[in-house]
DNA sequence: TATAAAACCTACTAAAACGGTAGGGTAAAT
DNA sequence: ATTTACCCTACCGTTTTAGTAGGTTTTATA
């Protein structure tokens, strides 16, 4: 499961791709708009800040606004910047690895069928991106 | 990430899967065979007899074993079953599904993608069994 | 240049989950 | 009856989760 993080996460980041034309918008206004606490979700704005998502604004008319096109934003990449790896085991991790002690990959049926979970995951979230959580649904 | 438990679960069964032919199997053996915690693993295995995948008998000559056709039990269910969902989302989650009260399904795009997702892992998760975690890349 | 707006930073906290451990109770075989 | 081995309850330390509180710095503008 997805941590209330990161779900807020992407609920900021559809506002901000709503809001793109309209300059930095603020924390306030998307926590109240998104019932988010508004100081919880400082933190998570921050941290897509650092991870090269959002940039901001101090100071009066200030606030967060998009520094990519919405299409180049993979959602693996919100994932993995705010809740970690994508995989189930951390053997079959690509960007969180870490060596199993117990089984010996590549004979381990386990670790064999994780990685097919993996890149069956990946293989839709490094493709989809923040402009395809806008309503996608209305016109198809 | 599947839990340290998850884990354990998948090493013990497929331990037993082996042994499928020698009739009950003790913890303490298993324990010692997959290098788990005794006690933790007891545990473990009495989630999965009651979740009906195992059997145990008591006393002398006793242990578990499994009172399911390895190819019968889906990955899925064990998941579920330790774990929880397996879906990233409460709101597209079949076995644990809760209403998401900020966004409206169906129009939700983030909704969608992960429904994607939850299909896209059921599709693996729900076909492979305990059958095709035994080393399976031997001779292919 | 004061001041107000707004992001930024540090620290703290309560509750839950995770990964166990301890110790005895109960059923079954011999 | 006794040993074997699963069953059950309770506890425990650590980490993560989901926040809260309060002050600091930067910036626009009056």
């Amino acid at each position: 499961m997805l941590s209330k993080k990161a779900q807020y996460a992407f609920h900021a980041l559809s506002f901000l791709v709503e809001r793109a034309e309209e300059g930095p918008v603020l924390i306030s206004k998307i926590a109240e708009e998104k019932g988010i606490s508004q100081k919880f979700l400082e933190a998570i704005l921050l941290e897509l800040k650092r991870g090269g998502i959002l940039g901001s604004k101090k100071g009066k008319g200030g606030g967060y606004y998009l520094i990519k096109d919405p299409n180049e934003v993979p959602l693996a990449r919100v994932i993995r910047l705010i809740d970690g790896p994508i995989a189930l085991l951390p053997c079959v991790s690509l960007n969180y690895y870490e060596r199993c002690d117990t089984c010996d990959e590549g004979t381990c049926g386990l670790h064999n069928v994780m990685a097919e979970v993996r890149d069956a995951n990946l293989k839709i979230l490094e493709n989809k991106t923040l402009a395809d959580i806008q309503r996608s649904g209305l016109s198809a």
